[in-house]
This record gives structure tokens, C-alpha cells and sequence, in this order.
DNA sequence: CATACGATTGACT
DNA sequence: GTCAATCGTATGG
């Protein structure tokens, strides 16, 4: 199963971590060494799990924020995909209080909201998410629609169409272009 | 050791 | 559209 496949097959899955539980409207997949988008792209000591077995969190800190991916595999290729967006289907009031007011839609809105509401930090690297108990994925959904476009705001191989969310869903974020995003092209070359 | 930068976000023009 | 907060990484001396 291409990281495209498993990224289309966790959409519209539960996500439960630390009392909240998302379905999974939008994510990123991330194609390990064949992708100067991906931070497997080189290996590194952060990028080092992505060459390891899958199912497992990938957390990462940016800007600030905390952002999780679960390693797809194979272990040679080290593709993630990355969580970017969910509808939150239970605990709201601590899901609230990790966000603060803002709408019901926006709790789990990007990457980095998103892992806040449901309480993923670095403290969550490598777990197993088929394992437990702190951060758990729901089973296979059938019925998503599904769209897909370029990534947000990757600068290398910007108009790889590897972002899929779930059609019209009202919590799915923003896009938003690299300000100095190059094509696959200029960075395959 | 120093420095530049980003798979972000929210506020602002 | 623009800008800056913010800090762990990656990279170079």
C-alpha cells in the first residue's frame, strides 16, 4: 500500500489521544526518500523513526507547535502521513480547554491546533498507534469523499497533489502556498 | 559554538 | 496580500 493509499484510508477514522476523539478529516502524505518535501528526505536523528516500523507517532515541533504523523512504511522508503485536521466527536469540554474559544469547526483545524486538542506532544513519540492507551486509531471508514491538492506550505516539490481531505468538510484548513515554494521540478533537479 | 530556518498560526493591511 | 512569534533542528565553523 503506496503512502498515498494509507493516507486516503485514515481519513474519515477516529483518533482518540488523552480524552478527545477526532474523525480525521484532512491530512498529508509525506513520501520519505523520494520526497524533498519530507523531513525523511535526509536522514537525520529526528527523521530517524520514519525508518522504522509503522503505525507509529512521528511528532515534531515547529514554530512552537507540535505536529503528528503516523509512519506508513515500508522501513527503506520512511513515508509519513501527516494529521493536519479533524471534527472533534467527543470530549469538547477538553478539547476547549486546550484551545481556548474558538468554533466548534476550528478545534482540530491545522496541524498544530489539531495535535493541541488532542493533546499530542513529543512525550508521544513512537507509540504504536494500534497499541495504546494514550493515543488510539479507530478502525477503516468506507464512505469518505475524497479531494486532493498541493500540500500547504512546503517550499520543495509544492505542487505534488499529496493533501487529501474529506470533501466539504467544514473543519478542513485553509491552503496556503510556500512564499518561496518551488515545483517539483526545480527541486528534483 | 553560532546561526538560519521551518510540514504553523493568528493578527493585521 | 503581509508579518512576526518562537524554539527545536540542521548545518557550518
Amino acid at each position: 500500500m503506496s503512502v498515498l493509499d494509507r493516507a486516503r484510508d485514515l481519513l474519515g477514522r477516529e483518533l482518540t489521544a488523552y480524552g478527545v476523539t477526532v474523525r480525521i478529516t484532512e491530512v498529508e502524505a509525506y513520501g520519505g526518500v523520494t520526497d524533498p518535501a519530507s523531513h525523511a528526505y535526509t536522514r537525520t536523528a529526528r527523521s530517524e523513526i520514519m525508518y522504522g516500523p509503522p503505525w507509529r507517532l512521528y511528532v515534531y515541533r515547529i514554530h512552537g507547535h507540535h505536529c503528528a504523523n503516523i509512519v506508513t512504511g515500508p522501513s527503506e522508503q520512511a513515508a509519513a502521513v501527516l494529521l493536519r485536521a479533524g471534527e472533534v466527536i467527543d470530549g469538547l469540554e477538553l478539547a476547549r480547554e486546550r484551545r481556548g474559544e474558538v468554533a466548534h469547526e476550528a478545534l482540530g483545524r491545522g496541524p498544530g491546533n489539531l495535535a493541541r486538542a488532542l493533546g499530542i506532544t513529543l512525550a508521544d513519540l513512537d507509540t504504536d498507534v494500534r497499541m495504546g492507551p494514550a493515543v488510539v486509531l479507530g478502525d477503516r471508514q468506507s464512505d469518505v469523499a475524497v479531494s486532493e491538492g498541493p500540500r500547504v506550505g512546503v517550499r520543495r516539490a509544492a505542487d505534488r497533489p499529496w493533501r487529501l481531505w474529506a470533501t466539504g468538510d467544514p473543519t478542513v484548513s485553509a491552503y496556503r502556498r510556500h512564499a518561496r515554494a518551488e515545483s517539483s521540478e526545480e527541486s528534483a533537479g
